[in-house]
DNA sequence: GCGAAATTCTATAGAGTTATAGAATAATCG
DNA sequence: CGATTATTCTATAACTCTATAGAATTTCGC
């Protein structure tokens, strides 16, 4: 217990903060950031509609807060997984794996992200496909490197390769029970299967 | 010309619904059942929001109407595909182009039921999804054939397998000009060659 | 324990939404 | 043309939702 001591200390304000968020993601992911109501986020709580906004501005700002914590760290770990000096097989794999990890704590947040960022307010979504732009571009920059050292197939498009393995993985956070712990290892092994093989 | 007296004939009640049902359709794929109003609906057909609910008694029934245009053909289409007498490779990529080729000329419609048919409610939604497993069956039965007469890999479970390639294509339809009419074709030029390979 | 700050509450304004009722207009058919 | 039917319109009831204001309560440092 007591290197928990080491960790740098959680605000009281920091810990309510983020239980609203996590009230908000699961409510968001469950309805649709329109189908669910500041009402449906507060009953989760056990608190009231307006105190809310105590915490956040509007609705919005709520949303903005899920999608951060949905995406955050993704293009980090891309690079890091395109910068490390493994083969570019191994590459694919880690990128696999770095994109499904988040699934493992955080599911709801990151399902919010993939299919509620369109009603982000104009900046905060600009921002946001910028950054799946730059992800995108890098996944497909692994895919050209594996190409022009011949470990992958060279008839087909990186980018298309790219949105195809990134969209299988994407598409594998709605399987129903994808949460369950064993499961996100599964759907990581048989993904990668695939796809390495589909690369050939 | 004369040929099209021998269509059967489209009278103008029905043309006109499925001008409503258009209109629902790429309102709602733009926006999401919930994100979308009555009066957008009605904006987009130059007519009043209250005159919609001469055509149906409520958003639901919209969105109903919609998701089963989205949804019409695909079982019957992959039963038929499954039955064919080709190998269980052929079919993958028939089932593949098949899953893919309503995005011709269908797109909002099957984006909406991809989407949004969590919205329907409860009788058509259990209708839906029991669809959705029959389908799943049916694709993850070929890829076992083709695991048993050895024409695919042995190591992957065929409903995880069936799993991915669906939901490859389904995150296809939401790519960037994924319409266009070249890109539908290309798409599935793609995810064929990807994924059967991936089976080998 | 006491005062200040943090947090939650009650109450409600104001806007937007679905759906209904019934009138008005347009189309169709003998 | 005139009557019947089909379609759209105006007007509005009833409801829900977001967000604000300010009071009440709880927490916390001293």
């Amino acid at each position: 217990m007591t290197e928990l001591l080491l960790l740098p200390p959680v605000r009281p304000t920091q810990r309510r903060m983020a239980q609203i968020v996590d009230a908000a993601a699961a409510v968001f992911a469950q309805k649709g950031y329109h189908g669910a109501s500041t009402q449906d986020i507060a009953d989760q709580l056990g608190m009231r509609q307006a105190s809310l906004y105590y915490y956040f501005g509007s609705k919005e700002e709520a949303l903005a807060a899920v999608c951060r914590i949905g995406v955050e760290g993704y293009v980090a770990r891309a690079r890091t997984v395109a910068a490390s000096p493994i083969s570019a097989r191994q590459k694919v794999s880690a990128l696999i794996r770095s994109h499904l990890s988040p699934m493992h704590d955080r599911a709801d947040y990151v399902r919010v992200f993939l299919t509620q960022r369109q009603f982000l307010p104009t900046t905060a979504r600009r921002r946001v496909r910028a950054a799946a732009r730059a992800y995108e571009a890098i996944v497909a920059s692994v895919i050209d490197a594996g190409v022009a050292d011949r470990s992958f197939r060279d008839d087909l498009d990186s980018v298309e390769i790219a949105f195809t393995i990134l969209g299988a993985c994407n598409a594998a956070t709605a399987w129903p029970g994808a949460v369950a712990a064993l499961s996100v290892e599964r759907t990581i092994t048989v993904i990668d299967a695939m796809m390495l093989r589909a690369l050939r």
